[in-house]
DNA sequence: CGCTTCTTTGACGAGCCTCAAACTGAGTGG
DNA sequence: CCACTCAGTTTGAGGCTCGTCAAAGAAGCG
C-alpha cells in the first residue's frame, strides 16, 4: 500500500531524506549523490518490531525510508509513555550513547545504514551534510521541548491540536502531505500514550475537533481543515530550522 | 548564607563539579586540577536573571557552582513550563546551538567558564573528561525523558514523589545533602510549572505526603523520611551513569 | 463470514483546577 | 519595636477536565 503511493506519486525513495536534510541546510549536488547512494543498504521491519532495545546500544545510524516509528518507555505496571515519533526521513541513532528509550516500529517501515554519511562527514568531505546532520540533532530536540511543555501545560484539546500542526509540518518537510492533508497511521492508544491522555479521551478531543470543523480524520489520513485556527488554539509555534553556521 | 554554609562544611566551591564528573567518569589528578583551575573566571548571578535567552546563543560552556537554576519557555498567556533544573556541579550551554528555552537564575548562583576545560578535550588533552562530558550530556537527555514520562503518566502524587527522588540523587552526587536531606529553595509555584500543576495542588500532594511521613519540608530543606516507599510510589529507577567507553 | 482490533458512546467518579480568602514569615520603614 | 507590606503557603468550596468501566458499533483481515 505504501509502495504503491510511493511508485503512484513518482517519488523515489530516498526523497523524504533528500527533503529532510534539504530543509536543514543547503546540500550540494554532491551531497545529494551520497545520500542517494544510502538507498542500497535497506532493512524492513515489522510493525512492533524494536529497532532499538531501551538501555541497548543504537544499531548505528540509520535513517526512515517509509513507515513510522516511536521512542518509548514501559512502566511496570504497563504505561507507556511515547517520547516523539520517527517519521520518513528522519534519523534514528545517530547519537553515540546508550539508548535511553525503545524504538518500535509502529507501522511495516523501512530503514537504511547511515553509517557512509557519518563517515564522510567525519572525513571533513561534506561540511553541508554536517551542517543538516548537527541541525537535525537541534531540531530533535526541539521537538522534545515541545513535547513536555504539551504534556505540562496544554490542555488535551490544545494538544491533539498542536500535536496534529507538528506532524503537519514535519511530513510536508519530508514531502508527504501538504499543507492540509497527510497520513495519520496512528491509533488513537497511540495518540494516547504520546499525549499523556487516556483512549477514550483522546477519541473524545478528536470528535470534538471535527465536529468544530477544525479536522477531518479518516482511514489514516489527517485533514486540518482550518490551520490557521488550530494553531491559534495551542498557541503553536513553527520550532524554527535555522542551520547550523560551520564552527 | 549559602556561602557561610559552604564554609562551615569545608566545601570548597569547585567541589560540586568535580564530584560530579568524577561520577560520570575516572578522573586523574592531572583532570581534577584543571577543573579546579576554572575557579578564576567565576560569575554571579542574581535571582531573576536570564543566563541564557531563548533563541539566543549560548554565551559559551558554565558550570554552575552554587545556586540553582532552570530551563523554561512562557506561553503568550502567561503559562510557564520548566523544562529542567541546574544544580551546583551541572553544566550549562555546553551544546553549541541557539538555546532552546531560556536559563533563569531560580535563586542568587554562581558559575564558572568552562571554555578551557571544552579547549583541553579538543585539544585530545583528556580523554577522561572528554568521556565525563559526554556521559553529562547523555544525562541530561535522560532526565528530560524522565521529564517527559512523568508529564504524560504519572499522577501529582506520583510526580512530586520522583521529582523528589531525582533531586536526591542529583544533589548527593555533588555532595550537596545526603540519602535523606537536600536543600530544596523552589516555591511551590516553581514546583508547579515544573510539574505541570497549579500552585494548589502541589500544595495538597506535599501536604498528602507529609501526613503520609514520607517527607518533611521545611525552609528550604527537604528530608526523605522513607525514600524506598517513595520510590515504590512512583516506580522510581535511578537514571543509570554509565560512563561511556572511548570510541 | 467470524474473528480481532479499533473506534465510539454512555454513565459515573476522581483528580485536578479556579477562585477566593486567610494565614505565615521575612523584611522594611516609621 | 511595632505596624505594614509583600511573597509564599494553606485552606475551603465548587466545578470542569479527564479517567475508568463497560459495552456496543465499525472496520480490516483471514
Amino acid at each position: 500500500m505504501q509502495g504503491r503511493f510511493s511508485t503512484h506519486l513518482g517519488v523515489r525513495p530516498m526523497d523524504p531524506i533528500v527533503r529532510r536534510l534539504r530543509s536543514l541546510a543547503p546540500l550540494s549536488d554532491a551531497d545529494v549523490e551520497i545520500v542517494r547512494g544510502l538507498a542500497e543498504r535497506r532493512e524492513r521491519h515489522a510493525p512492533g518490531a524494536q529497532l532499538v532495545a531501551e538501555g541497548g546500544v543504537s544499531a548505528g545510524p540509520r535513517f526512515m525510508v517509509s513507515g513510522w516509528a516511536c521512542r518509548q518507555r514501559l512502566m511496570v505496571d504497563g504505561r507507556r509513555q511515547i517520547f516523539s515519533f520517527m517519521l520518513p526521513g528522519e534519523g534514528i541513532g545517530f547519537a553515540r550513547r546508550p539508548a535511553l528509550a525503545a524504538t518500535v516500529a509502529l507501522t511495516a517501515l523501512e530503514t537504511v545504514d547511515a553509517t557512509p554519511i557519518l563517515e564522510a562527514v567525519r572525513r571533513g568531505a561534506t561540511p553541508a551534510l554536517a551542517r543538516a546532520l548537527a541541525a537535525m540533532e537541534c531540531l530533535e530536540e526541539a521537538l522534545l521541548l515541545d513535547h513536555v511543555a504539551r504534556l505540562g501545560r496544554l490542555t488535551a484539546y490544545e494538544r491533539v491540536a498542536h500535536f496534529l500542526l507538528e506532524l503537519q509540518q514535519r511530513l510536508e518537510i519530508a514531502g508527504l502531505g501538504d499543507k492540509q492533508r497527510f497520513p495519520l497511521p496512528l491509533t488513537q492508544e497511540i495518540l494516547a500514550d504520546a499525549l499523556g491522555l487516556s483512549i477514550v479521551h483522546v477519541n473524545r478531543t478528536l470528535q470534538q475537533l471535527r465536529r468544530g470543523g477544525l479536522i477531518e480524520l479518516r482511514s489514516g489520513v489527517a485533514i486540518l481543515l482550518q490551520p490557521e485556527a488550530l494553531a491559534k488554539i495551542c498557541d503553536y509555534r513553527t520550532t524554527a530550522v535555522q542551520p547550523i553556521k560551520a564552527a
